[in-house]
DNA sequence: ACAGCCCTCACCCGTTCGGGTGATCGGCCT
DNA sequence: AGGCCGATCACCCGAACGGGTGAGGGCTGT
C-alpha cells in the first residue's frame, strides 16, 4: 500500500444508530477514518468543506435536500471527493440523479459489513461501484429500454413521482418542466401500462416491479 | 439490582447496519445482551419464539408485515416480551396501532445512545416509554380498529378497491354502494391518512402496510 | 440524409376528484 | 334516554385529471 494514513470518510445519515454502526465499523478497519458526521444534507455539505474526506458516505433520503443536489453541490468545489450513495430501497431516479451528479457507488443498505469495506476500498482507489440490483436502470440512456421494460426515462421518473402522490403540477416543479410535458409523459405511460389513470398505472407498475 | 444476568434484547431492522449500530451500542453496555438479529417481521416473530428475550426492540417498517401485527403475534404467545418500537418518521397511526398491540415504547430512530439505552432500562423494569413527539397523539381516541390502524371496515374496503384502481363509480358499483357513499368513505379515509388525493393515500397506505 | 424515437410544450374539452356541508338511520355505551 | 359514531346518501363547486391533437428540436442508427 502506498499510503500510511487511512482513508478519511464522512457519514452522512438522519439515524443516528447508522453513523454509529458506520463509526463502529470504520473503526475495526485500519485503511479508513471516520473524520466527520452529518444528520442532513447541508450538515454533510459543511463536514465535506471542513474536512476535506476521501469518501462521503451519503444516504439516498436526508430530510433537508435532495441526495442529487448535495452532490452537486459538494462536486462543484471538491470533485476529488468520491461519493458513495447509501439507499434502502431501490428508487432509480434518485440514483440515477446522484450518480449524473457525480456519484461514484450506490450500495443497499442491506450488504454486508465486509462488502461496504470493500466496496468502499473500490472507490477510492478509483472504481465505480454500484450494486448489481440497480445497475441495470444505469446503463440504458437513450434509444430503445431493455430494463424498465417498456417505459422511457422521462416516464419511469414521472411515474415514481406519482408514485409518491404528487399532483402533476408539483411534479412539474420537482424536475423542472412544464405540466404539460408531465401530462405528455404520464399520458403515454399510461397507454403503455393499459391503464386509464394513475391509479391503474399504479396498481400496474407494482404488478410488474416497476415501483 | 437482584438480576445479575444482563436483559436479553433482540433486534429486528432490515438494514443491517442499524442491526451492527445496535449491536455494538449493547456490546459496550454491561446491562445488556443481544441474543438475536432479525431482518424481517417474520424473522422477529421466530426470534422471539427461539430467546424469548426481554426486550424486542421493533423498526416500525418492515418488509414483510406491518408492525402493529408483529406485536400482536408476539404478545399473544409471550406477552413477558417488552417490545420497543423504533422509527424513523411519526406515523402516528401505526405507533397507535402498535401501542394497542401491546408495544411498551416509542422511540425515533434520532436518539442519542444513551437515550436509547436509558429507554431501555425504563422498559424492562415495566415502565412504558413514549417519545414526547408523538406521545401526544397516543391519548385516548376512539373506534374499533386495533389491528388495521385507524380506518373502518368500509373505509379500508374503499381504500383495496382504490388501490385496484377503480374509479368512485366503479367501486360503488363494486359493492353496491352510491357513489355519494363511496366519496364519503374515501374523504373520510383520506382525512385519516393524512392525505390530499387517492394516489397520496396509496403511498401512505402501503408505508403503514394496510394493503 | 433520412427515418424513428424521445423530449419538450401548447390548447381545448369533458370527466373525475376532493372538499364543504348537511341529513337520516341504527348500534353501542353510559 | 341521550350521546357518540359508523354507514348511508345528497348537493354544489372549484381543481385536477385524462384524452385528443399538433408541433418543434435532439439524438441514434441506417
Amino acid at each position: 500500500m502506498s499510503r500510511s494514513k487511512p482513508h478519511t470518510v464522512v457519514v452522512a445519515d438522519d439515524h443516528p444508530i447508522v453513523i454509529s454502526g458506520m463509526r463502529l465499523l470504520l473503526a475495526g478497519s485500519r485503511f479508513f477514518e471516520l473524520v466527520g458526521e452529518a444528520r442532513t444534507g447541508a450538515e454533510a455539505i459543511l463536514r465535506c468543506e471542513q474536512f476535506r474526506p476521501d469518501v462521503l458516505l451519503l444516504d439516498l433520503r436526508l430530510p433537508d435536500l435532495p441526495a442529487a443536489t448535495i452532490c452537486t453541490r459538494i462536486k462543484e468545489r471538491h470533485p476529488e471527493i468520491a461519493i458513495v450513495i447509501l439507499t434502502a430501497h431501490p428508487e432509480e431516479m434518485a440514483v440515477r440523479g446522484c450518480l449524473k451528479a457525480g456519484a461514484s457507488a450506490c450500495l443497499f443498505k442491506d450488504v454486508g459489513e465486509q462488502t461496504l469495506l470493500s466496496a468502499l476500498m473500490q472507490v477510492v482507489h478509483g472504481r465505480a461501484v454500484i450494486d448489481p440490483r440497480i445497475a441495470g436502470a444505469m446503463l440504458p440512456r437513450r434509444g430503445s429500454n431493455g430494463a424498465d421494460g417498456v417505459l422511457t426515462g422521462r416516464e419511469h421518473e414521472v411515474l415514481l413521482l406519482i408514485a409518491r402522490g404528487l399532483t402533476t403540477q408539483e411534479i412539474a416543479d420537482e424536475i423542472g418542466l412544464s405540466p404539460n410535458t408531465v401530462k405528455s409523459h404520464s399520458r403515454s405511460l399510461f397507454s403503455k401500462l393499459a391503464a386509464h389513470n394513475r391509479v391503474q398505472a399504479l396498481a400496474v407498475a407494482t404488478e410488474r416491479g416497476l415501483i
